[in-house]
DNA sequence: AAGTTATCTGCAATCGTTTTTAGAAATAAA
DNA sequence: TTTATTTCTAAAAACGATTGCAGATAACTT
């Protein structure tokens, strides 16, 4: 019983295939009652490869991430599949931030997709001609790439927000603060990096180098950091940690060297988690809506892939709040904003 | 500068359509440098639905999960994902747990994968005529439709994980030990459910029903079934939580009531996280391979999709192991099997 | 009732491949 | 050189839908 095609239910109706196709196209039919009862009766079901092949549309969508195993990046998924609704479905694709991986995976998209919601691991990676050539319609989140300055992206304001983590830690009588920065390459690494400087700018802290670690967004690479930290002559007295992969990566290295948090070392992370309550002690950290991130994402992804390249590109931001709890020397927590943990309209600026 | 076809290829040559297919499919053909050139510089790429229609094959493969942003289930994705390899392409659906969306998207699935890899909600969820018609292979992970037995499936070892976490309860001399389990309509729900009764059973302890409640294995679900059992004329002293979001949930009341862990509370959780080590207390949890559950499906799955219906179907069982912290009341922190946090090759058991 | 307009229909072409078939060219055997 | 055998090729028929075109019904006008 292989499936029956639209010529089969044309021929038990006794009309041609081309009405059978206005049936389900929608369009007004004489006999449309006999034609829905034989669809029902042999079961059919249109060939979805066919139809592509001469509609030339998948409805597919691709998401490319570093690692879906990251509950940020998990997040930015679920936003585009549930923004994405019945229209389209969802194709998933881990690179484990090789650029290569990336770029192969994009070749192999030509065809198989109507769009693509993108997180590059580089700012720097080169140039993939399928993208620049506007084969399909592509929407950065969370990064670029640096040399694709007009495509519609969605990010988080990285720079306010890694402000606000470190004017928390001025505030809290911190001089010596350090940072462990993603890799400067990437766009939230370079933004927070910078968020953080001109805190320390503003405040008129002198910047010492050896407070500026830059890592990889790993648990390890925050370990390392922050074990390098401890090991200098003179130690930061507060950390700001750039993601929250390194941020575990860090709290491992302060546990196991026995510093105590926030009295010897205080911390600061970026992106919440539901764990970050509950960690000993509970976690300060800044925090963006990464679901609505991959909502906005896909929302803009389709009017794109409907309406072309007919309106300007749309850059997108959503808020960073800081949502403060003991990590960093706070005794009793509160919301230094207004924003609930869990945000639901992030205010957006363009 | 829309896409070249492959008869652009073939006339720009001067041979047939024919001899290009053939050429790449691998054959021995007269002028294949010619072909090669002309490929190259054409930019030609083969149109994949015209190949799909053709074929009857899609090159991709479904993966349904209740929830993506549970870092479980992203670990089966990303486990199933690597095991895939070049060979097939990923589609994610996240169901919330809802029945009907499940069926839903299988149906939406005919003809768009040649496999799906899927972790039911419901044990005793309406069978779905087109997995029993075999529309395509299907892989059970982590739980099963109970309807149908005679698929293929990889599954944790619910039984023994439930057993070793309340052996271990009873270890510390606890005797008043609940279980906060998950729907037990569902396979590991059930299985730990099971787990946890056989322990008592063993050292002759008294089920108490108070101190089973059936939860949802959600946050908010572990949160109030904690309250619930806090709120009893007699509490418990230790408690199992069966999975990792319930156990966040959980923690969460006790912290809330200010419950001291483990000197009022044992706790132990199912399933391990990054963070486990670093709460308050560190988390004792029974752990499993879920990235191998998800590597192993996959592989499954393409056997299948290869070897059709040939061989008897496989049902795969991986380990489940204690890892031991404090949240118990051990006060040193140490392994009781030899398995590593982040076990490498789990043995397996069909 | 006849003319005009609006709706619906079937035919055939098309989307871009793969695969079968039968024949041509090349190679080997006699 | 002729015959038998092996390779390789082109032409054509799928795969299962959608769509432009022209003709056929049906529905309104007056």
């Amino acid at each position: 019983m292989s499936n029956a095609t639209i010529s089969d239910v044309a021929r038990k109706v006794g009309v041609s295939e081309s009405t059978v196709s206005r049936y389900l196209s929608g369009f007004k039919v004489r006999n449309s009652d006999l034609i829905k009862r034989a669809i029902k009766e042999l079961n059919y079901r249109p060939n979805i490869m066919a139809r592509n092949l001469k509609s030339g549309k998948t409805g597919m969508v691709a998401v490319i991430v570093p690692d879906i195993t990251n509950p940020f990046f998990a997040a930015i998924v679920r936003g585009a599949e549930v923004a994405a609704g019945d229209d389209y479905m969802l194709q998933l694709i881990s690179t484990g931030d090789d650029p290569e991986k990336e770029e192969a995976a994009i070749r192999r998209l030509v065809g198989r997709v109507d769009g693509l919601i993108y997180v590059p691991s580089k700012e720097n990676s080169p140039a993939i001609s399928e993208i620049e050539a506007k084969t399909f319609p592509v929407v950065f989140v969370d990064r670029v790439i640096s040399k694709m300055k007009s495509f519609d992206s969605v990010l988080a304001d990285n720079h306010h927000g890694a402000l606000l983590a470190t004017k928390h830690l001025i505030e809290h009588g911190h001089t010596n603060i350090a940072h462990i920065a993603g890799p400067v390459t990437s766009t939230p690494g370079k933004g927070r990096a910078e968020g953080y400087s001109a805190a320390l700018k503003d405040s008129k802290i002198d910047k010492n180098p050896d407070f500026f670690v830059e890592s990889d967004f790993t648990v390890l690479g925050g370990y390392q950091a922050m074990m390098s930290l401890l090991n200098l002559k003179t130690r930061p007295s507060a950390v700001f940690v750039g993601n929250n992969l390194m941020t575990i990566g860090a709290l491992k290295a302060l546990k196991e060297a026995k510093v105590k948090v926030p009295e010897q070392m205080a911390i600061i992370g970026f992106d919440d988690h539901e764990l970050s309550d509950l960690v000993n002690p509970p976690l300060t950290v800044i925090s963006r809506d990464a679901h609505l991130q991959g909502a906005l994402a896909m929302a803009t992804l389709l009017e794109r892939i409907k309406e072309g390249y007919q309106f300007p590109p749309k850059q997108l931001k959503v808020d960073a709040n800081l949502v403060v709890r003991m990590s960093c020397g706070s005794t009793c927590p509160y919301r230094k904003t207004n924003a609930d943990k869990h945000v639901l309209s992030s205010s957006i600026s363009s």
